[in-house]
DNA sequence: CATGAATGAGAATTCATTCAT
DNA sequence: TATGAATGAATTCTCATTCAT
């Protein structure tokens, strides 16, 4: 990608990203493999398959499996959240707090209910036991730092006398999973994310904004 | 139990009694070892040893792996909900709403939080790629059946007055999730089953039905 | 071997004997190829095919290599010496010292030049820093045995006035390596134990004994 | 050393000189991981990585690892007897038997104890079975030579009648023993080099001489 | 000339399942 | 009926050696 686009070619541009670009390549198929059969369920022989590389390339980048299983998961999670954080910011300025939080609202449940991410969650909750510093790791970096993120956001709007909390983090809380959970528990045991439709998600969404802001929101 | 059932008696009852044991051992035995270690993370050597039976004597029972997997799970769940069916009766004729949506909250966040609980529902999120059919019916009979049982007893409170409902079921849910949703995922992710005191689980109880009824309740 | 012998066979007598000739077997096999490719050129698919059982079935015997391998040496080094200690007691009351001095260095360098005692010793000290405690065993049990038992004659010798000794133990390592070093470091690095005759060995014997002798005799 | 076999200096020195460097420095990362490993337990990349070397460069100077394994033993042997047979021609014009050959004694069982040297030993004779020649070698270069060596000298002095020999050679390899065989075997075994001190290693050289001359020498 | 990747096999170990006894 | 052994393949990981760059 990045690398077609050198022309004048100073030195050997390709020898570095060679070994960048295999390394990418292993990450992807092992994200892909081990998301749909699990740590046990996937082997080596199926991921350099995938890859295209030789299984020696992949125990050259990553000592083991653990290794490799670590690298694309904690490398996985961040990029999750990304477009929730992005805009959240818009939200302590709000002259329409029902319109903005529902659209953050709307935001958050598209994000949650991705086929990849679904399978993501479901993978580290099935790992817990095996790998529980991962699934802390994912708790951290996922629901933990978007209920954190909202929390300050939402003390903001309180501060403005937009909201009556006591407890913010408690109402972050509140808010992710009114508006998530529904659909994400049933999906996480039902396995077939594509089951809702958007106007479903909307519809939870909405739902759930509506109950928060009867309980948290001004009178 | 099973053999209180054998009336007259024929011949002879410890014959049949012993299987009986031997298969409630081995039932005993897979899901201690399934729910530690997982599906693929489970031998029959294993669940044979500690069931202290010979290998053949589990294939005579369960014709394989996956069905007595299929067993175990299956015969979990519904045992899980029972103290959480047996009493949701008194709510409908309560005269303290408040204070029995607060029991049934504690009720069931306590249940939701037993670790053996947990380790099912990690254990069937897990495997639900694997065996979708034993995930839906962990849902249905799980949280889709709370979710159903508590919608008709909130449906008579709201004729009796004390509730506004428009969609009974969906409030069911917001309940359900309004109070286990905050322990009941960290610890999905992060593991430990115990970093919860029961007065943390009161708090998550009392702090989801105050959301509830502001949301629901009479004004 | 035993068992074949028993007639009657009052109940099952094979049941108990089949597992036990299943290890013998496997433990034979491990001793065959260990001594001829070491431990790690030594592969446990050659071994079950030798000993004609499944791989299965030397797991559920021996733990893992390591400790099949410990067993074959630890179960053949006290059988190797038990020629040497059985007649040593003679020693003692000898009424011609130099003959059965004599008889006995032809005796242990006899032992001590086997082809299996020499492929014996070469795989322990070829494996001495993998396996210390091996090592240590082997010396403890064999040489170091041999050395402590025969300063013990020594000394009885000693008190008939036959021999003259400040050291016994130190007399006793000069006899044994005096008798055996020569042909037995020679075999040790040159691999061929077939090179020596029984009269060369003999000559070995005789030699060394004499300048045992000419040291700790008397006068 | 080999470089200053370049004459004329034809072109670029500085080119040959670094490949002759990269040699040896494989063969000292050859030899310390072949050492501590023996040849099973030693893998190519280990030595290209301690070596600083690729793979493919070790490739270009040996064959392959038979190769450069049998290059390492034929190249340490040498080095290690020659201090041995650095001062040895002193000893045919002693005049002083006793101490001069407790002199030589103490400086044999010193080369023979070393770390180094033991390991080295330990080495070849775990290989025997696989590399023969090379056993042989060592013992020809090795324990073959400094008994043939030390014969002709302890000829010299029967002529002077300082001795009494029937056999040269035999009481050479008496001599070899007497001083060296306890603590080698103990630790050929044992492992631990570092268990004698030097003390330890004097006392063993005078007892053997001691008995030596008490065979061999003028009554 | 030397680096990273590939190869292709083989190591130990484990597994679910099925015969024989 | 229930046990020990067998099966036969799969797993992770490593190796010596060889291309391609």
């Amino acid at each position: 990608m990045g690398n077609a686009a050198s022309p004048v070619g100073v030195g050997r541009p390709d020898e570095e990203s060679r070994s960048a670009r295999k390394r990418r390549g292993i990450l992807e198929a092992a994200t892909t493999v081990f998301l749909r059969n699990g740590y046990l369920g996937t082997s080596m022989d199926e991921i350099a398959a995938l890859a295209g590389v030789s299984k020696q390339t992949i125990y050259k980048h990553f000592t083991d499996k653990e290794q490799l299983f670590s690298a694309i998961i904690l490398g996985t999670i961040d990029r999750v959240g990304e477009p929730f954080y992005a805009r959240i910011d818009t939200l302590q300025d709000t002259d329409d707090l029902d319109k903005d939080l529902g659209a953050l609202a709307r935001r958050l449940i598209t994000i949650v209910m991705q086929p990849q991410v679904l399978a993501l969650r479901r993978l580290v909750i099935g790992e817990a036991e095996r790998f529980p510093q991962l699934g802390r790791a994912y708790y951290e970096r996922g629901p933990g730092r978007t209920a954190a993120t909202l929390a300050s956001h939402l003390q903001r709007l309180a501060e403005r006398g937009l909201l009556r909390l006591d407890d913010p983090l408690r109402a972050a809380n509140h808010f992710t999973w009114l508006v998530t959970s529904i659909p994400l528990n049933q999906v996480m045991l039902c396995g077939d994310g594509e089951q809702f439709t958007a106007a479903d998600l909307e519809g939870f969404a909405d739902a759930g904004v509506r109950v928060f802001l009867a309980a948290y929101g001004q009178p």
